[in-house]
DNA sequence: TTTATACTCTACCATGTCAATAGAGTTTAT
DNA sequence: ATAAACTCTATTGACATGGTAGAGTATAAA
């Protein structure tokens, strides 16, 4: 049920070119080490963005890249599907990645019932939270005292 | 976001013991033909869930397996936590499978806060549903007439 | 017009995981 | 005894993942 390095690294970048939306264009040097992903390889997950028409690019000496519309037009459930494929648990439930699976009777498959329940419930979140929101949860959690922070173990 | 084949396989697997479940031993030749499934692989998976806890084995001629606990008392989470570790889509937001993130500062991070909220969506659908439910599920799709059945396309 | 900075594109590689197969047991009902 | 069925450990091939490398191209500034 894993999301993908890239994935992350994705939605990492793209908090930082929200938090800068509407200023300067931003070099990829400069995510990779606010956010300590290995720029050769955020530079190719920009590129793919690039494609997908989430950011745009500007060469040259005082280049770097900005998203390419409104923070809050980007929802976190395209990033997604754009770098890594499917958002539903198994492909037989996905919408734009559909794949039939080995199961005997798809249509009366009670574990694609129970899954078609999750991938509704991922893309509840993930479909309706965009870079917009992710950077007003940014702003807020560095508001926060330190104290009302919770811990994992 | 994606369940292995192995997850899959279990959960289908477990479907097929919760129906039998009261009755006798399944064998693994049966699972596999019913649910097609490598019959070798599923010996692995079995084997797994058998270690775990979830199923228990009878040998020779007429063995086989049978859940080893109520359908009702078997969640799907706990078994997917079994066969492939954790629910939660990156690891930082995983309770019992934590592993810090390379992001600067986790516990300001708006990524892991997103994420803690699907992680929770996704336990609230894989925690609650047993196989019990699953079985319950199952015979409601046989009984429903083909004309009620979505087809995704 | 040179130069340094930054993006672009294609290729490559090392590792790991996944799904599956294989083989040599062990157990047990008949 | 024997055949059906589980058990355990290895191994394999394919593929994805995470990351590196190098040779470009564009452009602002000196």
């Amino acid at each position: 049920m894993k999301l993908s390095v890239r994935g992350e690294y994705a939605l990492r970048a793209l908090l930082v070119l929200g938090l800068h939306f509407g200023g300067e264009v931003v070099p990829i040097q400069m995510i990779s080490e606010e956010q300590n992903i290995p720029k050769r390889f955020l530079e190719q997950i920009l590129n793919d963005l690039k494609v997908t028409g989430a950011v745009e690019s500007k060469r040259g000496i005082a280049g770097g890249y900005r998203l390419a519309r409104a923070p809050q037009e980007i929802s976190l459930a395209s990033i997604i599907r754009h770098v890594e494929g499917a958002l539903a648990p198994i492909s037989c439930v996905s919408e734009r990645f559909y794949e039939k699976c080995s199961c005997p009777d798809e249509a009366r498959c009670a574990i694609r019932n129970v899954m078609k329940d999750v991938r509704s419930k991922i893309l509840e979140v993930m479909g309706t939270i965009t870079v917009a929101d992710l950077c007003a949860r940014a702003q807020k959690l560095a508001e926060e005292p330190a104290t009302a922070l919770d811990y994992v173990i």
